[in-house]
DNA sequence: CGCACTCTTGAAAGTTGTCAACTCTCGTGG
DNA sequence: CCACGAGAGTTGACAACTTTCAAGAGTGCG
């Protein structure tokens, strides 16, 4: 843990609205000791006494839904600097559950310590409300995706979005970003099953739209892929987007 | 208007939290008098100067986005007692529009209505944030539903979530229920072809689970169709379901 | 080195979409 | 009162998309 590094959940929220320095320094001491959870770690059920509340400062997590069937259902991406629950408007039925996709370092607060930072910090409480309904928006946007686009649009769309929301973290260095998450967790988020996102990130390359070795995607064509995906990303609020 | 007309609205808070006489007798007075809006007609950008916030007193409407391909995604429907946009915390970027499915009666609230309403009552304020979470959780289990589900089991699920809603509104007449969404909506909201959903209805008449005729859906046998779609209502909160 | 996980590929089957036509219902106008 | 027309529902044949099954290749870690 060096010292110059960045709070994420702070650089987050100052994306979305201006924070006092006492905010800020507040957020530096909430996320200063965060716990280390390790990968296909259960996030939220493992913690859940405390209320599942939480802050995502390092990995990738996601949040999804088991059917009868046996299949998974992802239901968002958590990635550095995103938090879980929050908003203190919700009450949580607790209908899903959260998975460390990688191992993760992450802040996990009651329901209590959330209240008493919205009380006394009124844009902090602002903050977590808009980070509240960009997720709201987020998943409007994944039932539009689903939905209404073919495979190759749903997973270009779907890259569109990481490759922004990983932007606004300063996590995407030259058009490349780190992205651990398997083609099966990937059909388990767009629908589709595994073989066929195969198929259809192939076509991507083939298309020269993406480069995807390992854990690693370069976007190629930025323009290209956003039009593909007819990627809009104002859902996202981002200040500076491309 | 009959004068035992019910108040859908207020009856839809009081199904989610008790309210005073006199946050009971606000609600009857903020909905005494709705517009009329006719079938097909825009209800939010219609009336977007007001902030595009409604209740709507009686009639369908539903919530939707264009694609560019021109496809239309369906992402949510509103009944009787339902509103749109009323929870405070949320400044709509509309990226979607609401349209009328029928003819309908509606309040149009301005944020400013809504936040005094708020202000002045928070048993009523408390109430709209719980339906805005509501909603938020019906959007997830959209997604789960469209990216998780087969054909049949996506229709069946989407009529036991209509029949679970109405029911709470006091729409739901021997397991029979008005149902004025066409085959084409319905394919707009599950992500399928019409021709699709029209297959799939037949085959849902066919192991004897529905009744559909012109408007009205009836459930012939609610456990078998329930168990069929995967159907948990607790997302919607429901006092006294079935 | 070997196991576990992930990625890739081919072939066949199943699901869903497209196209086009026909029927039905219902409200309007003649 | 009946004809007409628009919107909605239905059907068949075919095409396209997507899944399933099965197997092999690549990768990283203990």
């Amino acid at each position: 843990m060096p010292a110059s590094k960045v709070n994420r959940f702070r650089r987050r929220l100052e994306s979305l609205l201006p924070l006092s320095m006492a905010d800020g320094d507040l957020l530096d001491r909430v996320l200063a000791d965060p716990d280390l959870v390790p990968a296909r770690a259960d996030l939220v059920s493992r913690h859940d006494r405390k209320g599942g509340r939480l802050i995502l400062v390092d990995g990738f997590a996601y949040q999804y839904r088991m059917l009868t069937s046996g299949r998974r259902q992802i239901t968002a991406y958590l990635v550095p600097g995103d938090s879980y629950d929050l908003d203190a408007a919700r009450e949580n039925g607790s209908d899903h559950a959260v998975m460390a996709l990688t191992s993760v370092r992450s802040v996990h607060l009651t329901t209590a310590e959330v209240a008493v930072l919205s009380l006394d910090h009124p844009s902090i409480a602002e903050g977590l409300r808009l980070v509240g309904r960009i997720e709201e928006a987020t998943l409007r946007e994944w039932l539009v995706n689903i939905g209404g686009r073919p495979a190759l649009e749903r997973i270009a769309h779907l890259f569109c979005e990481l490759d922004r929301r990983l932007h606004a973290v300063g996590l995407v260095d030259q058009d490349r970003f780190e992205m651990p998450i398997t083609q099966y967790d990937l059909a388990d988020t767009a629908g589709l099953s595994s073989v066929h996102v195969n198929r259809t990130i192939q076509e991507l390359r083939r298309q020269g739209l993406i480069a995807l070795t390992g854990r690693s995607l370069t976007i190629l064509d930025r323009p290209s892929l956003q039009a593909l995906a007819d990627f809009q990303p104002r859902y996202l609020r981002l200040r500076a987007s491309a």
